[in-house]
RNA sequence: GUGGCUGUAGCUCAGUUGGUUAGAGCACCGGUCUGUGGCACCGGGGGUCGCGGGUUCAAUUCCCGUCAGCCACCCCA
């Protein structure tokens, strides 16, 4: 089979690119209800902007290249870099907290799979100059709702959250050392994906005593505050930790997201630079990837754009929350973008030629209708007018308009059975002239009349 | 980057123990039906059987390679 597009990218056909719509909508709609303005950078950035944090391994997985000027270039796999760069160049001038989001699309070279392709697009939800943790219960909300927005409940999707200080202060209690903090957290994070033994294994190829193993591993079971506070409420290091995770919870809970919070210390994030909350989204049964991950990186600006400001942010990609969406039947209609009108040549068709047809289809245009007709003057005048309004109707226009003898223009309902649509005529010749008044008539009617196609 | 599975029409799939011109349903295009039409019926277009090579009188079929897709690793911004 012969694909007309590079491997992991892809061909937005109407009806996926239909989708990509409804998701873009949902996000601009929910980060607009939150106050959150958007922004964008190039998609065409410096290689060196990705290799300066994160070394020359990252490579791999860059569309990079060298361009006609012997730049080495790349384009973005990530939208934080740009973002650091932006806030770090007008830093002081911005009125902070800032709230900013972009939808950035975003490339990596890696092969292809399910959910994860070689170029997305990513919703990207900032905030910045604020160290409160009420910031971090508003930015998992605004995740939380675009999930509710798009029509997804607490049984389809969690919110995962740890905290990458509480979880130091509970390994430091526990006695894990600094030198084995990389691998509980790379343990921690594959808890559900690896067998036990082979973590436990790890753990004490680490350097662990087995007491402190068996604690590490207990950590994953731990789906509560209370059940934390009562593992380790006792260890005053702690209560700081725990009470500001706790005022987080109670935040959200009061912005309404509480019930599709889970506490999850197996929630690390694979990213370094992560020093406060973390959070995902995954769907509720466990089979896709993560819909959703961010958290605070209060340390990142400085190391990016050279300002120390607080800073927290989520990424959510388009890919497998399409899938979500798919599998929980909850694509969007077309109703809203195919035609209201087709325009046919009907009985009238030999008093008003084409012409006139196209002088109707103006003034409806001009009128605010979505007007089709079959392109064809020919057609028009001699294919059978069944005919026509069958293609009207394939083509999912609400109504078929055509002329009728008598000087009138008929509207014929293409919705379910034609003997019970409603039909409506009036006459042609006010609507011919463009006559406001005949015209808003017109409308009123249809569009108190005339349904909407669904697309089932 | 590693391993496994798969590749026939736009989609879902038949089929060929190797043999003349590769099929169906849906979709698409044209038409008939003066009309329960979100039908029915008639006709039509569309395939280098992923691509390349090998074996053979003959390959879509068998073999090798390659590319692509899926899955598991790796990685996850």
């Amino acid at each position: 089979m012969s694909s007309g597009s590079l491997p992991g990218f892809r061909d937005f056909y109407p009806d996926e690119f239909a989708l990509r719509a409804h998701i873009f909508a949902a996000w601009r709609a929910v980060a607009h209800r939150y106050a959150f303005v958007e922004y964008d950078g190039p998609p065409l950035e410096p290689l060196d902007l990705y290799t300066k944090k994160s070394g020359d391994e990252i490579v791999g997985q860059l569309y990079n290249f060298t361009d006609k000027g012997d730049r080495a270039v790349a384009l973005r796999p990530e939208m934080t870099p740009t973002f650091a760069r932006m806030v770090g160049a007008r830093a002081n001038a911005l009125r902070k907290p800032i709230r900013w989001f972009s939808i950035p699309q975003l490339f990596r070279y890696e092969r292809a799979q399910r959910g994860r392709l070689r170029e997305h697009f990513q919703l990207n939800v900032d905030i910045v100059g604020e160290p409160s943790e009420l910031a971090d219960a508003e930015l998992i909300c605004v995740a939380v709702d675009i999930m509710r927005e798009l029509g997804l409940g607490p049984d389809d999707v969690r919110a995962r959250v740890s905290d990458r200080q509480l979880l130091n202060a509970i390994l430091e209690e526990i006695g894990v050392t600094e030198g084995q903090l990389t691998t509980v957290y790379a343990v921690l994070d594959k808890m559900a994906r690896q067998p036990h033994d082979i973590s436990r294994t790890k753990l004490a190829d680490a350097g662990m005593v087995p007491k402190h193993v068996d604690r590490v591993m207990e950590l994953a079971s731990l789906g509560s505050l209370v059940e934390l506070r009562e593992a380790f409420g006792a260890a005053p290091a702690l209560v700081p930790h725990l009470d500001r995770f706790a005022r987080m919870l109670e935040h959200a809970q009061a912005l309404g997201v509480g019930a599709w919070m889970d506490l999850d210390l197996t929630i690390v994030r694979g990213l370094a630079y992560y020093t406060g909350s973390v959070f995902e989204l995954f769907d509720a049964r466990g089979e896709l990837r993560a819909i959703c991950g961010g958290g605070r990186y209060d340390n990142l600006l400085a190391a990016l754009g050279g300002v120390n400001l607080p800073a927290l942010g989520f990424g959510m990609g388009d890919v497998v929350l399409g899938e979500l969406l798919k599998e929980r039947n909850l694509l969007p209609t077309f109703s809203g973008t195919r035609a209201d009108l087709y325009v046919v040549g009907g009985d009238g068709a030999l008093e008003h030629g084409i012409q006139d047809a196209l002088t109707l289809t103006r003034h409806c245009r001009d009128a605010g209708f979505r007007v089709d007709y079959a392109l064809n003057a020919e057609r028009y005048s001699t294919q059978s007018t069944r005919n026509q309004v069958d293609a009207a109707k394939k083509g999912g226009a609400r109504a078929a308009v055509y002329f009728e003898p008598g000087d009138l223009v008929a509207v014929q309902g293409l919705h379910g059975k034609m003997t019970e649509a409603p039909r409506g005529t009036f006459a042609a010749a006010p609507l011919l002239a463009g006559d406001a008044h005949a015209m808003a008539a017109f409308k009123q009617w249809f569009d108190s009349t005339i349904p909407h196609r669904t697309n089932d």
